[in-house]
DNA sequence: TTCTTTATGAGACTTGCAGTTTCGTTATAA
DNA sequence: TTATAACGAAACTGCAAGTCTCATAAAGAA
């Protein structure tokens, strides 16, 4: 887009340009051999042959398979998350808020417990996973809070402890029903 | 040991017996380097050598390199654990218990972050990962906490969040420290 | 003593996955 | 038409987990 001979967008460089489909189909194939197959069981060849995509094309774009699989998720799920908890938010139904957490969680929970597991050995997707899989929550959480709790500093704490109840249970592969939901926002300061 | 031909004792099996000094020796390997180098940075050819044992050693006795850190990690902290603990559970100390956790876990967190991450994969891991080290801060957190929350059920909600909230700052690279402690403590219902 | 059994240390070997390189091809801008 | 960079396919490298083999050592039994 030229105006008065400025460039506003990004130039595009010569070459052939990325494909938005391989990356798509990549993206596609991590996310469902993730859910369907387990983390432990996708490999890059088998991301890269259901994609019909080769491995150097995975690796022109993400660092490694770590990074592939959060990317997937994280796409994948950001729709699924973020609508049902924008409600409990503007209510400040708290539980409500933790029952649509978990029900986001239900499916992404196996894949992102490996997930974590792999941000242990590499910054990059502890940043990752830390943007894309703690951060909404807890930011959630911290709204849906403001009305129960009024200091910052103490909010702050009611929501690393509710936050951390949540990911003890997925870690340890416990139930997060609505039972729990309830027994959280039941020992949580009344609004 | 035949009595009236009762077998008490276990009947030593035939054979050259089970060397107590490799298997230590294995043990005490696998816990330095685990804390020296990073749980990645170990493998079972690192540990054998540094043994002094053969790889068939570790196989024979362990069914792979987690179950031997893990192995190695519950036996080295086991002692340095219980003992403050057990003076904060006695006098009901929240803040205290929770402070000589802090300091358990400073020196095993980073190795107990990666062997949580093996445990995704491994249900043997994962159970005796809970055995070891979910399950003694669990039931020492109950005790303190009974002496301020009446309801067995109610306790079992706090005691989730507040190790909840630890195992989070644990696995996100966050600090344990005492000021953590005391805001913990804080939230926590009084005596 | 000698025989049987099972463990030991050493090290070669196999397997499988993560990541790299190479190759001929294709899409784009100049 | 040419330069450039991405593309799919597939061979290749590197490394760690785990297995196998072997000669030897330590126990009880005969």
């Amino acid at each position: 887009m030229h105006i008065l001979g400025m460039n506003t967008s990004a130039p595009r460089p010569p070459g052939r340009p990325r494909s938005d489909a391989s990356r798509e189909a990549i993206l596609d194939a991590a996310y469902w051999q993730t859910i369907e197959r387990g983390y432990g069981a996708v490999t890059p060849d088998s991301i890269a042959k259901a994609a019909g995509a080769g491995k150097q094309t995975l690796y022109r774009w993400w660092p490694g398979k770590a990074a592939i699989v959060l990317d997937a998720l994280a796409q994948k799920t950001r729709a699924r998350i973020d609508r049902p908890m924008d409600a409990a938010i503007r209510s400040g139904d708290l539980p409500g808020f933790l029952q649509a957490s978990f029900t986001a969680l239900t499916t992404v929970g196996p894949a992102l417990r490996c997930l974590m597991a792999e941000a242990q050995n590499d910054a990059d997707i502890l940043d990752g996973f830390r943007r894309h899989f703690v951060e909404p929550r807890r930011d959630g959480l911290r709204r849906v809070l403001e009305a129960r709790v009024a200091s910052p500093a103490t909010r702050e704490i009611w929501v690393e402890a509710i936050d951390g109840a949540i990911w003890r249970r997925l870690l340890l592969g416990e139930r997060l029903d609505n039972g729990f939901a309830a027994a959280l926002a039941a020992i949580a300061p009344a609004r």
